[in-house]
DNA sequence: AGCACGCCGACT
DNA sequence: GTCGGCGTGCTC
């Protein structure tokens, strides 16, 4: 871990000509024992110097910028707390002894010190805006080395990890805290070879790091609750991330059901912002030990930390969208280095990150023995190309007879899950003879089926017009996804006695009830079974796996397991009905419930190709000139590989602009930056250095509002080709 | 980002 | 001889 301040001890070595009257000035007002303001208002005796994080976007970088502490602050004004301070006008004030030029701004007080690098003199702070201590030295590292991380700027993950300040919330006292709970007993951890120990290791103190395969089923709430009992119980704090408010639910209600109330806190975006920062000033006065939350929690300032988990980090919600877009599991394994904490990585799949985890020996993978899996997962069958071709039934109802099957027999049981392509997955054409998906001859981008009924180019939006198969020469095209949704419908006709529930983006179901209904579910939003489903029909094979992405095929075995997970036990009947390729590795994988395998030989691919997590990429993206400019600016690593530019996708007008996206019809390009393993750390330096000399100098160019010459950098760009 | 500084051309 | 263009650099 690099822990260069950036800012060094002010040697006059090879500075630059326009620091030289700087100097000179440091030189003839030497002595810096005293600061001294503008106006020689009285100071705090004691430490009068504020070292202060303004708040401000990224151009200052990082730096720290010292303050005098007026003597009626001295009190409030210790180190964490929220600070006003001017910022922004020049040394003309000394000069002139007027006014107090710059605006207003908020920043954090990082430290109280008795004297100032500072050669000039020192504006005083402004105000301290509350004197609750918000920003911890231990939040402050975490912050500085999640910026490092992803090249960002100390005062963007800032804003991620320190809520929005709330006076009522903050004028209320947190709750006493309780004593430390039990000992739990190991309960369904006794299901995995490692579980017990585990627990054991965590409730006598210990540090161990574990990638969790969990069982199929609702038991993993419950032993997630328990590994964060178990944390308490040694005298620590716990941390528990899980992707959405439903699994905060879950987690909520089995930490309630093993400890009682108040011994932890629930951190979520749906709060509002006055109970979430009355949550998290609880959690960071001490008061309360534990905490489940969704990603924003990643940074909760737990104390004494002893744990910190993830449920299922192959899910999107995990990836931070705002700036410098951290993930959560990577934030924790840099809390887990930094605090020397436990870690536990828990999923139904398993994430190539997750694999390499493992196999790099950091962590400790925790599985159920062989026989156990096979019992709790439900039996998968496939229907691939070849039965659909012979299946002359299936070709007249759209739906293969095994699967029609599969569901009138699960009826007869239980609820049975379909699970659907989300909507707006724009349809993707592809080779109706050999299924080739249909590629651009301009950019080989994805070709999509228009409303009008036209093909065009969904990267580089040209019209196609005489396009035939590369492949096979074929010139009839077949929608990839279009279909599925009406196929549901089509079932709820087919049964007309069972009720229909869907479940969606616009409403997502939590539960359903054990009884015979159909239960129509886009991917992720699944509503848990009571007593699991009795079978599940998974219809959106061609719409995951024809995506042209790295995680294509994991991703598509991640929403698939996802979904059988809820499907009863093999024991119980639990059936599952693939709609795809049987062929293909994912779907294998599936079969024979193994997401542990197919992440390892991902991982081996990856690590042959170079590709991420092996190696850490960022991309670096803009228009064609920015970008040129500052690929010429940067200094590089040694080992680094710069691959592209290529073109980006344009925005499509109609549809809303991804982050990351370019502006509407604003043409970008893309260059990938990957570096060996270990030097992560050297390629964000470089990012982020030069991202700050440009910004600093480039500014606005002719015309254009400022930020057409400036690039974008992603570090772990989540889209590679 | 603002905003003041400074070094060049048109004005009273 | 002075006013003000915006190009350049700093902000404790």
């Amino acid at each position: 871990m690099s822990s260069d301040d950036g800012q060094g001890g002010g040697g006059a070595e090879g500075a630059p000509p326009e620091q030289l009257a700087l100097i000179r000035d440091a030189v003839r007002k030497a002595p810096r024992a005293k600061p001294r303001t503008w106006r020689g208002a009285a100071l705090a005796k004691e430490l009068p110097v504020a070292r202060v994080l303004v708040d401000k976007g990224v151009l200052h970088l990082d730096r720290y910028f010292d303050y005098a502490v007026p003597e009626e602050l001295d009190a409030d004004a210790r180190p964490g707390v929220r600070v006003r301070v001017r910022f922004g006008a020049g040394r003309h004030r000394v000069r002139e002894g007027r006014r107090e030029g710059g605006g207003l701004i908020d920043g954090f007080l990082v430290e109280r010190r008795a004297e100032s690098d500072y050669a000039g003199p020192l504006a005083a702070l402004a105000g301290v805006v509350s004197p609750e201590p918000v920003l911890s030295e231990e939040l402050l590292g975490l912050a500085r080395a999640v910026a490092d991380r992803y090249a960002g700027s100390l005062a963007d993950v800032l804003q991620l990890a320190v809520p929005p300040r709330n006076a009522r919330a903050e004028g209320r006292p947190s709750p006493e805290p309780l004593p430390a709970p039990e000992v739990p007993d190991a309960g369904s951890w006794a299901r995995y070879t490692r579980g017990a120990a585990f627990l054991e290791s965590l409730a006598s103190g210990g540090a161990p790091r574990a990638v969790w395969t969990a069982l199929p089923g609702p038991g993993w709430a419950g032993e997630l609750a328990r590994a964060v009992a178990a944390t308490l119980a040694s005298g620590r704090g716990a941390l528990v991330v899980v992707p959405d408010g439903r699994s905060v639910g879950r987690v909520d209600a089995a930490l309630t059901a093993l400890l009682g109330e108040g011994r932890h806190a629930v951190l979520t975006a749906e709060a509002g912002p006055e109970k979430r920062y009355r949550e998290w000033l609880a959690v960071r006065r001490g008061s309360v030990r534990a905490v489940v939350g969704t990603r924003a929690a990643m940074f909760a300032p737990v104390r004494d930390l002893g744990l910190v988990a993830v449920w299922d980090d192959g899910d999107g919600s995990h990836s931070e969208p705002h700036a410098p877009q951290p993930h959560t599991r990577e934030v924790l394994l840099l809390r887990a280095a930094h605090d020397k904490c436990a870690f536990l990585l828990g999923s139904w799949g398993c994430t190539v990150e997750a694999a390499q985890l493992v196999e790099s020996g950091w962590a400790a993978p925790i599985v159920a023995e062989r026989e156990q899996v096979r019992a709790a997962a439900p039996l998968v069958r496939t229907v691939g190309d070849g039965d659909l071709a012979r299946d002359e039934a299936a070709r007249a109802a759209r739906l293969p007879s095994l699967a029609w099957q599969a569901v009138r027999e699960g009826l007869r049981q239980g609820p049975v899950l379909v699970q659907v392509p989300r909507r707006g997955y724009v349809p993707r054409m592809a080779c109706a003879q050999c299924r080739a998906p249909a590629r651009c001859r301009q950019c080989s981008g994805p070709l999509e089926g228009q409303d009008a009924g036209g093909l065009r180019c969904g990267w580089c939006g040209r019209d196609e017009t005489g396009w035939h198969c590369g492949e096979c020469g074929g010139f009839r095209l077949r929608a990839q996804v279009v279909g599925a949704r009406r196929t549901a419908e089509e079932l709820g006709r087919a049964f007309p006695a069972v009720p229909v529930r869907t479940s969606g983006r616009e409403q997502v179901l939590d539960t359903v009830p054990g009884s015979p209904a159909l239960v129509v579910s886009t991917p992720g939003a699944e509503p848990v079974a009571e007593g699991g489903y009795a079978a599940a029909l998974l219809l959106d094979g061609w719409a995951m796996l024809g995506r042209p992405d790295l995680r294509a095929g994991e991703d598509a075995l991640r929403r698939w397991i996802g979904a059988a997970s809820l499907v009863r036990g093999q024991s119980d009947g639990g059936t599952v009905v693939v709609v795809a390729e049987p062929t293909l590795r994912p779907v294998q994988a599936l079969v024979r419930w193994d997401p542990v395998g197919h992440a390892v030989r991902e991982l081996a691919e990856r690590a042959e190709l170079g590709f991420p997590p092996v190696s850490r990429m960022a991309a670096v993206s803009g228009t064609a000139e920015a970008l040129a400019g500052f690929l010429a600016a940067v200094e590089l690593p040694r080992e680094a590989e710069v691959l592209g530019p290529v073109p980006v996708p344009v925005t499509d007008p109609g549809r809303p602009r991804r982050t990351g996206a370019p502006p509407v019809g604003e043409r970008w390009e893309r260059a990938l930056i990957r570096v060996p393993p270990g030097r992560g750390a050297a390629l964000a330096a470089a990012l982020k250095s030069a991202q700050a000399a440009r910004t600093a100098r480039g500014g606005g160019r002719a015309g254009e509002g400022a930020g057409s010459d400036a690039v974008r950098i992603r570090v772990d760009p989540p889209d590679i080709g």
